[in-house]
DNA sequence: GCCAACGTTGGC
DNA sequence: GCCAACGTTGGC
């Protein structure tokens, strides 16, 4: 089992609307690391820490979990989509996504100045000065810490 | 709104 | 293959 943290702006789609609808496909990624780690490494019940992004405050607000890994991202194809890419082959797609389930929304938001503070959570990406990379591997130590942090038991 | 960090593009 | 220019992310 994997545990990956995932960012979303929670103005475009936060842990309140994944609740909501229950299941999302992560479509839209436009970044070959995050997409390497859905295509090769993500797998079907692995844990997620849901991160908004780009947010006041920014923070972990909840966890979710892989639902399908290696997903051909279908907005790729779709001319009408902002992230239609015309040099992407059908017979060879490039863009892959993964679907993602709730879980749990935390009873604590854990802003990113508390992830800083805890000495626990040394090494970990998000904490990093210009990690921008939307989908990040975790330990599964991170993991349970920011999800003691949040007040869920997982 | 600013700007640092970093990824991508394209000229050569 | 190098690297400058440009675009985007995301914290502050």
């Amino acid at each position: 089992m994997a545990y990956w943290l995932m960012k979303s702006e929670p103005d475009v789609f936060s842990i309140d609307d994944l609740k909501k609808v229950k299941n999302e496909l992560w479509d839209g990624v436009r970044n070959y690391q995050a997409r390497n780690f859905m295509r090769d490494e993500m797998k079907p019940g692995d844990q997620v820490l849901f991160y908004h992004s780009n947010a006041k405050p920014s923070g972990v607000a909840g966890v979710a979990k892989i639902k399908k890994a290696a997903v051909v991202d279908p907005s790729q194809f779709d001319k009408k989509s902002e992230y239609y890419d015309p040099k992407s082959n059908p017979e060879d797609p490039r863009w892959i996504c993964c679907e993602v389930t709730y879980v749990k929304k935390f009873k604590t938001f854990v802003g990113l100045p508390e992830l800083k503070d805890n000495k626990n959570l040394d090494g970990m990406m998000v904490i990093k000065k210009g990690q921008r990379l939307s989908i990040q591997p975790l330990d599964k130590e991170h993991f349970e810490e920011v999800c003691k942090m949040g007040g869920v038991n997982v």
